[in-house]
DNA sequence: GTTATATGTTCTATATATGAACCAAAACTA
DNA sequence: TAGTTTTGGTTCATATATAGAACATATAAC
């Protein structure tokens, strides 16, 4: 076991980088660390650890404190967010249920 | 302990909703769970509860995901991501260290 | 049709994320 | 200045997320 969890610079600086903007977002609502943990359901270390972009974090929990705090990930309202939803689901609909390599080892070697 | 893990639907919404464009843009790559598992770093079973929209996902293994599938978060690429994580950076120093109530246990009720 | 592969679903052991209770330092207020 | 509050950084106990295997089902290739 023990996971190597290797993370690419672009994963890491993209949850570096929410967790900034929750920080930010919170001290301009003017909310203390312990009130937005409360808020959400976590405890203030939790909330620490996801502002400092900490990759361990459950995503419900960086999620919930986001949208706590107003920032809207996808960049859509609760409504838009069902609708793109629905439509992912009939695009996944339509592709095949599941991959299957073309199985010719090497044909694309001429 | 035990907790609760109460999350608004909104949050709910997003998370499975970047399941599921996990999921299509895994499917459109032509890329099996186990492929996308290996290359992430993390088991097949974990990138399936990803794609299902399992809330207690660490978000590094999810955010690692999408970037392999090339769903870009924040909508921002790399250099950008940091640039904007900058000027996050810089806002957040312009804010006060440390947020403060106002200490006026009840002013607001004349 | 048959065969091979992907996916879905359980189960168990274990690494670890989380909460709680600290303390110390920083920061805001009076 | 002192006094209050927030934050940061520990440590520790424990709930749990994760990996891994094993199996059944579904699906695509042949």
């Amino acid at each position: 076991m023990t996971s190597l969890q290797v993370s690419s610079q672009y994963s890491r600086d993209a949850v570096a980088h929410l967790g900034k903007l929750i920080r930010i977002a919170r001290q301009e609502r003017h909310m203390t660390a312990q009130e937005l943990a409360e808020r959400a359901g976590i405890s203030r270390g939790l909330v620490q650890r996801i502002e400092k972009g900490d990759l361990k974090c459950n995503i419900g929990a960086v999620f919930e404190v986001a949208a706590i705090v107003g920032i809207c990930l996808f960049e859509m309202d609760e409504k838009g967010l069902k609708q793109h939803s629905h439509h992912a689901a009939e695009k996944l609909a339509l592709l095949p249920k599941s991959v299957r390599k073309t199985k010719k080892v090497l044909d694309d070697d001429f």
